[in-house]
DNA sequence: ACGACACATAAGCATACACTTATCTGATTC
DNA sequence: GAATCAGATAAGTGTATGCTTATGTGTCGT
């Protein structure tokens, strides 16, 4: 139950603005801490829990550690979601949006 | 910020259990607890919270209420994930899979 | 090799959360 | 209208979680 320990980590709701924030752009943690109120242990620990759900992923460059988003996790989301495909409404339009996006 | 609400409700895995119960058929409360070792008062809770979360919707049947798939709170999911297909890759099994499901 | 810096880990603490038992509400049946 | 049944709510409890401060690890520049 992979999908379980994502929808975890995006529990949180600080957790989800760093994962949107590293959405813009890949980038290091103290870049990521800029802006927001958090010390620097949260900020690691929030990662590491974004890494083990594979929603993030680290690619250490020297003394830097450069975060960005995994697709793996984003991609197992998708694959649950579209068990309930059944479920879906046509005129939904947050799906609508989707469909309109996948189809270019 | 209702995804939160959304990923809050299914990070916990007896309700993603009885979400995926729901989702193969509407029941009571009753029904649902067949098979799963869960008190009254813990299900209740737990289609509660479902249910603020958009996920699972309620119609009162006489002394009865069943309960169905919200498809509000896929549909949001799929929005919230939308945002992010800048970082789907091409060849990811489960999305391939989705992009299918919808394609027809 | 040493100091500085980026980040990880340890340990402790306060709150949130999922569970329990007990009780309440509301609808059906006799 | 009393008993019964489906389900909700109340109150209490143990554990999980997110935070903090303190310290550890690894890399860079000098």
């Amino acid at each position: 139950m992979i999908e379980n320990a994502i929808f975890k980590a995006l529990a949180d709701p600080t957790r989800c603005a760093i994962f949107e924030k590293l959405a813009t752009g890949s980038m290091n943690a103290s870049a990521l801490r800029e802006g927001m109120t958090i010390s620097q242990p949260a900020m690691s620990q929030h990662l590491s829990v974004l890494k083990s759900a594979k929603l993030v992923r680290e690619e250490r460059q020297g003394r830097f550690v450069n975060y960005e988003v995994d697709p793996e996790g984003l991609a197992l989301i998708a694959g649950w979601l579209a068990k309930y495909r059944a479920y879906w409404p046509a005129r939904i339009d947050a799906l609508k949006a989707l469909l309109k996006e996948m189809d270019q």
